[in-house]
DNA sequence: TATTCCGATAGTGAC
DNA sequence: GTCACTATCGGAATGAG
């Protein structure tokens, strides 16, 4: 299982004119840059929101406005691999998960990550950030479960725990992965990557894990206990509404650290948001101005990219 | 002035293929019930919304959906012609009125239903009925006066009270005229009307200065005194808003033999609409739900023509 | 705090 | 309550035989 999580990491950048793998540390070929070019720009607004999974293909999202010649180059999408909503997720309304962690396999790769016997990782369907996965635990009986209670049980914590690491990874590799050429900290780890001679160390470069967050939802609207694992801009086409911006930037955001949570923490029974939409970033009050924060998080993305 | 008005109340139905006028009481020809029909005939909702002026031309709302028959006979009216916002009305925003009252020449026949020296009266742009006129003082002074203080000039409020009986019988009238046929009080008079031999005395028919409703807004937005003149069905296709509806079905709107209000009259001072929307006709209370109250309209609307 | 659809609500800008 | 534009806010339904 490991084995397969790590080649998964690894995996860089596809669409189906590129092959579909390169190994660990391999030296990309340098025409690679062209696909890279074409499709993770971000000043393009043209990266895909979705982590590939072992047989992926290219995606973008409707918002997406490729130029004439990102047009030309890219792969178009076939219907089938379109990764928009289903009949099975979409109409099962809030019993929507239930499908992923029963029969992962029925999904197309661009919607599932990787699952293994305990747990099930999909792209979320409403990315609210950059990259947004959610980590499903398949187990019948603590799935249902309010997360508040399921993580009561030690073992399902830890067994959590374990796996939402390897996704924390995940993400902070695709992170890299699609912004580390834009990224200032990371650009002596690409460049020694990218040259002609390149060392048998990388440089570190810069650490995304700390751009990472993750957690559940103190009052979820789904009923299947879900991990969410992403990248901390905020910025997303399904990012619309003040409470998809809240429930990710105040303490209804818990972390795994967190629990178990004591018998009368508040977080068990989380009610409503109060609360004003600050950036962030870099704090601005955006109060209920939904569609001016919109503007300013595409803005502060990029400042954070460049970092 | 008087027999121009009066010529005025007696114009009928009018389209281009249609003599300008006839003369008071004279005897429709036959034919002229196919003009009618296609045009008047409520159940197929394409009366205008219009008041004829002294030369207009028929014209269909957009909201209109004529038959194919309708649709032949009807005069397509030009661009010219059509019965729009022009650059001088709606975008002189608060100060819309202004330019009727200064120069009532220069607006088409659809628009400025007649005008004397002290008067102008037009169809609303924006008629919340089937009828919708709006009486216009010229006086320089008054006009730009509140009207709540306009009115304690005891002359100037006889002036206003004297025209608006002018106005309330063209409303009326032109009630006989689009719905006289769909009314069972009113069928002995067009039967009457139509008959090979009429009577040299009509029957009365049926009183629609009964239908007819008139005041000023205790807090007008338009900065130009305007009384307005309407039909009570509340039927039109610009009626969108709570306070659309409100500001005509409350005592918010004001009728003259009101005035002048004593000095402490909270109608001297409104504020706002606390109130739940109520059907005019059947009293039920919609509260807010302006699209079911709209659909409750029309059909109370149908049954009121056919008393 | 699943989305989507519809509709009600609120602020602004027009000159 | 001038309208029109944009956006925010608020409830209800969401599948299927």
């Amino acid at each position: 299982m490991r084995g397969s999580f790590q080649a998964l990491r690894t995996i860089p950048f596809q669409t189906s004119i590129r092959p579909k793998s390169t190994k660990g540390r391999a030296k990309r070929p340098k025409m690679a840059s062209q696909n890279v070019a074409s499709a993770d720009d971000f000043g393009e607004h043209v990266e895909s929101t979705s982590v590939p999974g072992k047989q992926s293909t290219e995606r973008f999202p409707r918002s997406s406005r490729p130029n004439a010649f990102t047009e030309l180059m890219r792969h178009k999408p076939t219907a089938q691999e379109a990764d928009k909503p289903t009949q099975k997720t979409v109409f099962a309304g809030r019993d929507g998960l239930a499908a992923y962690t029963i029969d992962p396999e029925s999904f197309p790769p661009t919607r599932v990550v990787y699952h293994n016997e305990r747990f099930v990782v999909i792209n979320d369907l409403y990315p609210k950030a950059s990259i947004h996965l959610l980590l499903l635990p398949r187990d019948p009986i603590k799935n249902v479960m309010r997360p508040q209670d399921a993580f009561d049980d030690a073992q399902f914590l830890e067994d959590c725990r374990q796996e939402e690491k390897k996704v924390r990874a995940t993400v902070a590799s695709e992170l890299r992965r699609r912004f580390g050429k834009h990224s200032a900290s990371d650009r002596p780890r690409i460049e020694a990557m990218e040259s002609d001679d390149p060392p048998d160390e990388l440089p570190p470069g810069r650490d995304w894990a700390q751009d990472v967050m993750s957690g559940i939802h103190a009052n979820p609207s789904m009923s299947h206990l879900h991990i969410h694992v992403l990248s901390k801009d905020m910025v997303s086409e399904p990012m619309k509404k003040r409470n998809h911006y809240l429930s990710f930037t105040t303490d209804f955001l818990v972390g795994l650290e967190h629990f178990p949570l004591a018998k009368d923490d508040y977080r068990r029974r989380y009610t409503h948001f109060p609360e004003d939409m600050l950036c962030w970033r870099c704090g601005e009050n955006f109060g209920n101005k939904m569609s001016k924060l919109k503007e300013h998080l595409a803005m502060e993305k990029e400042q954070w990219i460049r970092e």
